[in-house]
DNA sequence: TGTTATAGTGTTAACGTTAACATTTTTAAT
DNA sequence: ATTAAAAATGTTAACGTTAACACTATAACA
């Protein structure tokens, strides 16, 4: 009783037109006349009609197939790269595939094909730090894969990305502290593999010497993106004899750290010290005092990236740079006047 | 001078058999010969050879997806059910797709059978709260997909399913409370829809039952799993005249969000009042004071769950309660003596 | 009016694999 | 040595779609 499988002959025998005019209107490509176009997607709909992938992809060129490739990031910054993605894909009708790729010990990346041959993806979405691998965009490109990174940081002309300014958000932020009365701001830098960290402390030390205020060589502490190093620099930092009555960490997740070494050592925040981190993870409301902070647009990002491969489009790869937003919440205090 | 796609025909001539020869290696079904078999794994590694899945998907009646429908759940969850889920498939050469399948206002689940047609996957992994809607359980089951639910909390008889021993968690960390040396416990049930929140709420009735003490219903509040609810509860649980000496939430958000709460009111965490937490998501270390909480296999359960689906196999699918563990960490102190 | 371009449609052969059945080779049993 | 059974391998036709080309109507022009 039940129904067996809907192909695209049920579809053309109930439209009465050949298969290959259904194939033209599912696949939106050569000329169909308008009433037939209706009259199959009628039809289309009446069966409930779902073009099989697989056949697709086998006979055509295009694969309907997605890929995403992650090293272990930041948990939360994957978890909306792969929203955004997800997303996107779901809208048009394609599907992600999602592939790890762990670096070995010396920081290499094993190419593992399986992902590009397997699935015969249409292209590849890479969010850092992969993003930033030569390795890997080479043995793409030589597979003849399209990519389209997220937020790299070097080798800018090698394929089409989408990102952010890092640079003039970090000293959008810095300036907001500046002008909260914050002379001494202790800065954490990001992860140095990660490009992004360099154009944060530019962006830092831009604005410092804009406002004329000299950077301190003891308030820059070398973080690594995560809790633990946020914790080693917050404890070097707040050690000093002349303490920064600010703290600017390149990521949320050392911002959080720096909070809570704060509050081990009895210092109220933003009472005593302000916080400032950047990307807005979901951590950055999650703690107390909510986080000050830049919104990283990496769901953004993310949806763009995918539609730049389904859709290829020269001029709309032109449009790449997202907005970010200085997100204001409770991590920092003016600073009370001393003379 | 680029290579053509390698199919199984290049391998069935180097090996010097038929391409039938060659399936059934790769799929390991019939019966071949060990030294063809040798011959014929040499040949594929020499090539590189891939196996394409779309055209396997299409002939025959594997397609090496597995699918993976979500609601909007705890991120931190999702990531862990994600993560298991992935590194299985592509241990096992099978590609995971994942679809998010929202409720409607009402609460009832859209079906979109998109996911299911599309892509003819094998079998799907659901975690909750979808594992417990009858709809979608239902709506899979027609459509004869094999499934297995994550931690589900009701029709248990429905399917296959991995989960973990929610009320003897609730139990054990309610005592392990208690033998701190408290007896005025707080507790903020979870989600009502959620059935882990009854579980976890019949736990802690237990231990105290058991310990001699009795509950007091105003230190019981419902909270919903989110981060805002649990500050809610937290608040009314402070503002108690007689306020309770220890929180027990039923995740690590509400927890955080208790412990927030508390610094709020000028308590200290855990001088003045203890919290525990459950769940142990990223979050739960990465305040402070870190979360004392029961960690949940979230990421084995998913492991198992795709397994499960790869390689049905009614023996193992016995083996389906996973074990959960007691972090002690700092965010609970025992109870000074007041006499 | 015929010619020619073009919009619209159809036919057939791939795509790379597995299912189902067919055949050959090996082993075991008399 | 003969036969039956089992193991190993091969042949062929799907699977559902699109590419490439072939064809037929219609429109546009001289």
């Amino acid at each position: 009783m039940k129904k067996d499988k809907i192909t695209i002959w049920d579809v053309a025998k109930l439209a009465n037109v050949s298969i290959m005019t259904v194939s033209r209107v599912i696949s939106k490509k050569g000329k169909v006349k308008e009433s037939t176009r209706i009259k199959i997607q009628d039809a289309i709909k009446e069966l409930h009609y779902q073009p099989n992938v697989a056949a697709r992809s086998l006979s055509g060129s295009v694969s309907y197939f997605l890929g995403l490739i992650y090293d272990n990031p930041n948990e939360a910054y994957l978890n909306q790269v792969l929203m955004g993605a997800l997303h996107k894909c779901n809208d048009y009708g394609y599907n992600l595939i999602i592939s790890s790729f762990e670096s070995d010990t010396d920081g290499n990346y094993k190419i593992d094909k399986a992902l590009i041959d397997r699935a015969k993806v249409d292209g590849i979405i890479i969010p850092p730090p992969l993003c930033d691998s030569l390795e890997i965009l080479s043995t793409l490109t030589e597979a003849n894969i399209p990519i389209v990174r997220i937020a790299p940081q070097t080798m800018l002309d090698y394929s089409p990305f989408v990102c952010m300014d890092d640079r003039a958000a970090a000293y959008e932020i810095t300036e907001y502290l500046i002008n909260q009365g914050h002379k001494k701001i202790g800065f954490i830098v990001g992860h140095p593999d990660h490009g992004a960290s360099k154009l944060r402390f530019d962006g830092m030390k831009e604005a410092l010497t804009d406002n004329g205020l000299a950077l301190n060589e003891d308030y820059v502490q070398q973080g690594y993106f995560s809790y633990k190093s946020g914790s080693n620099c917050a404890e070097t930092l707040l050690g000093l004899e002349d303490r920064p009555t600010a703290i600017f960490a390149s990521n949320d997740d050392m911002a959080a750290a720096a909070i809570s070494t704060a509050h081990k050592y009895g210092l109220s925040v933003p009472g005593d010290i302000s916080v400032v981190g950047f990307d807005d993870v979901p951590l950055a409301s999650a703690i107390w005092p909510k986080l000050t902070t830049i919104q990283q647009p990496i769901m953004a990002m993310a949806e763009k990236a995918a539609e730049f491969l389904m859709y290829p489009d020269p001029e709309k790869e032109k449009d790449n740079i997202l907005d970010y937003k200085l997100i204001i919440r409770d991590s920092v205090a003016p600073l009370a006047r001393t003379y």
